[in-house]
Formats: C-alpha cells, sequence, structure tokens
DNA sequence: CAATGTGAACAAGTTCACAGCG
DNA sequence: CGCTGTGAACTTGTTCACATTG
C-alpha cells in the first residue's frame, strides 16, 4: 500500500568505518517493550559517546533505568556481538540502534495543530538530530496562518495536501482537539501520509498499511492519580 | 512517608443514589495494563451517559478500542455486578471507575515549567472535571513571572516552596528541560509535593513514598519510525 | 576473570470458551 | 436467550543463573 521510499541508511554512520554498518542484522520483528527500551539506550549513548569507548551492560542498563539481563536480551535480539570480559562498543551500537529504530531515515514531518502542544513538539531538541524534519506546519485558525513556528510558516487546512505532496512527507504529528483528529487523519492518509502520531484523546480509523501510534497525555495524570492512591495506601502497610 | 489526606470520594457521587457509591470495593492493585484501559473506559463513559443508561461489554470495549473478554476481566477486577443478559449500568461503572482511579479526591496541582507544553498541559479540557485543579505555576524564566496562564499568574521558580506549602499541593507536573528536572523534583519533594508526572526525558530519583510518572514524547516519535519501517516491510510480504 | 549470551523458570497480560444467571 | 464472569490456555515479557568466551 505505502510506495517505495528512498533508503538513506548509511547518512548517519558514513563518518564511520563501514564495517560497523554492516554488522547490522534484519531487524527482524521486535516485541514492543524491546523498542521502547531501545530509544532509552540510544539517549544513553549519545550522551556517552563523547566519554567512553565500551559500555557494559551493567553500566548501561542502570542508566537507562533498567538491568543488566534485560538489556543483554534486547542487544541479543538485536543479533549485536558484544566482547566477553569487555562489553559493548558503544559508537557501534549506536549506529546499530539508530538503524533499527529507523532513525537513519529522513523523516519528513508534517505538523498538524500550531497550538500550544505543537509548538512544544516542534520546538522539541533532538529530532533534527535523528533523522526527523518538520517540513510543514498546518493550522485550521485563520489568525495561526501566516504566523511561523520554528521558521516555518503556518498554513492554512486547506493546504494540507498539497503541502504534504511538495515536501514529499512521510510522517504526520497530530496536536489538534479530539473531534478534529479524524477528519485530519482521512487527509492525511489521502495525501499519502501513512505514518501518524496523534496526540488527540481517540481511537482513529486507519487502512491497512496505515501506522498510527497515539499519545494521551490525560489518561497519564489519571494513571498518577490512581498509582498516588496506590502509594499511600501502601506506605502505611 | 506521605502525609495523611482527606478523603472525598463522595463528592461526584453525591448526586447519585448513596448506594451506587457503595458498591466500591477496596481498590486493590489492579495490573497497570488495566488501569490504562480504566482511563478510556471513563472518558467513553462520560460520553455516553447522557445517551443510554445501559452497556454491554461488547459495546463498551468496541468503543474503548478493545475485546470484551478484556473488558469484563478488567470490571471483574474491580468486583463490579454487570446484569447478565443486559449489560453495565453505565453511570454506576462510571462513579466505580473515578473513585477506582483516585479521581473523586481534589487534586492540587502545581505547574513547573510554563513554556508551550506547560501551556498545552494546563489548557487541556477534562482536568477540571475530573478532580484536577492547578492551583499555581512556577517558571525560572524571568520574563513569563507575571504573565497569566489559565488565570494563574506565573511565579518564580524561588517561590516554588511557599506555593506548594501556601496551596496544599499534592501533584505536580513538570515540563522543565531535562537538566532542570532533578533539581526541581528535590525541591518538591522537600515541600511535601509527593506525586509527579514529569515530561522531562530523565530518569528521577526520589525517595521511597514518592510517586513519579514518566511521559516522553520524544521516545513515541521514534517507536512510530520503527513501526512505520515494519509496517512496509510487512506490507511487501 | 569479567562480562556476554541464552535456555529455562517465572510473572504478567490477553484471549478463549463456556458455564451460569437474570 | 443474551450477556456476564471466570478458569484455563496461551502469548508476551522479565528475571535468573550459568556456561562460554575473548
Amino acid at each position: 500500500m505505502s510506495s517505495s521510499e528512498e533508503y538513506d541508511a548509511a547518512a548517519i554512520s558514513s563518518a564511520l568505518p563501514a564495517e560497523l554498518a554492516t554488522a547490522v542484522s534484519a531487524p527482524a520483528h521486535l516485541p514492543e517493550a524491546t523498542v521502547r527500551r531501545l530509544t532509552t539506550y540510544l539517549r544513553v549513548l549519545d550522551q556517552l559517546v563523547d566519554e567512553q569507548a565500551t559500555v557494559s551492560s551493567q553500566d548501561l542498563a542502570t542508566f537507562a533505568g533498567t538491568n543488566s539481563a534485560t538489556l543483554r536480551k534486547d542487544m541479543s535480539l538485536l543479533g549485536t556481538f558484544g566482547r566477553r570480559g569487555v562489553g559493548y562498543d558503544v559508537q557501534r551500537v549506536r549506529v546499530l540502534l539508530e538503524t533499527t529504530l529507523g532513525l537513519t531515515r529522513e523523516w519528513r514531518v508534517l505538523l498538524v495543530g500550531a497550538g500550544n502542544l505543537g509548538r512544544a513538539f516542534a520546538g522539541y531538541a533532538g529530532f533534527r538530530s535523528h533523522g526527523f524534519r518538520f517540513v510543514g506546519v498546518i493550522d485550521s485558525n485563520p489568525e495561526l496562518v501566516g504566523t511561523t513556528i520554528n521558521d516555518l510558516e503556518v498554513s492554512a487546512a486547506s493546504d494540507l495536501e498539497a503541502l504534504a505532496t511538495k515536501h514529499r512527507a512521510n510522517m504526520a504529528v497530530l496536536t489538534v482537539p479530539g473531534v478534529a483528529a479524524q477528519p485530519v487523519v482521512d487527509q492525511l492518509v489521502a495525501a499519502g501520509v501513512h505514518n501518524i502520531l496523534s496526540f488527540a484523546p481517540v481511537p482513529l480509523r486507519v487502512p491497512d498499511g496505515v501506522t498510527v501510534r497515539r499519545v494521551d497525555v490525560a489518561r497519564e495524570i489519571q494513571m498518577l492519580a490512581y498509582f498516588a492512591v496506590m502509594g499511600e495506601a501502601s506506605d502505611g502497610t
């Protein structure tokens, strides 16, 4: 369903010996829990890369807030080879994780919703460094059209398809109110944007071949409330 | 470690027959996955309450994006009694969920970080309706101090403890940059705020008795990238 | 000999399928 | 008869413990 995409896997690893990038195994189906942790490992490694050449499962796990057994199992799923008695090569694992996570491609992101949440997202550091590039911003509020966010001019809702096509957007971030979410998703899908991160608190219907991920911040504060009450209860016991 | 909190469990259910609130069982340790779904059920029920008195596990599950077996198991953990052949009483389950999740208490929330993300969060609809009330906003940027967000005046960082104490804040939302997060957490804990929702992309150290929940939006777009690539791959097969 | 890689035990979460009840 | 409640099967994820290796 999705059209063929140009690969750009060597972009980041180009500064490194070719051997490093070659170690990458076929990115088989990884458990979601593992993928979540890989993103954390990557962030830690990004900081570590200037400080040390090698890192033990123990240390990396601690920095990432997990335990060494979990980390080693995660790594083994990537078919990686640490050195026994030594640990993992920081740079090598970094490249491996970037490639595995799909962060060496160029993700041309369309931001739909230029409210506070959209602006927060656009301003977030670290996106550009991992393959994400905002190519356009859309908002239905005429007052916002023409203003700029992060050097990007806000476009009208009617320009969605044209903008997506022009910049060959292959990802969208949705920060619109719940009621607006489904119609926007339909437009995005029609415009060929098949990967969507939504912050709207509603389930979204999409055809096969479209990947949607939802983040629900309101849910998180409610879950905190539950665990807060639990925490108190077990405190006294 | 945390001080005793006044219960206010009857606040929302006060408009209902007392019998409804009485059906509430001891909120035993619920699986995190169940808690996550409960928040979704509640949102659906909030919309359904004006339309129908009763709902089947099948229907509620569909609206919530899950299946009826999961929903019934979740409900059974709450010790709820649906009516066989009929379904669940919408109002009754709504009250049950609110109570279970701890949303009938008054959560006096301190917002630390008045940037875009903080403003987005403060403006989020639905908080007030579920027990959350922002009692103060803090930011370290002097230019923001004195401006207002959602009718609340932004206070200086040095006022954190005084503000927390004055309003008896029992929850905080952290929307500060990563490097600032740990120091702020330490201040919050010292000020007696023992429940924290953090958007900073760093693990936080807190003493026992403090509940922290972390939301990492940068992680979500990276996970989307992974699943996007996966989706393409399995498309062709 | 320090630290990986992994089978096996364990724990958590989901789905099935059906008995039982209103 | 329709729909709940739940044991049991199953799937997914985590932790243990130890053989293995540079």
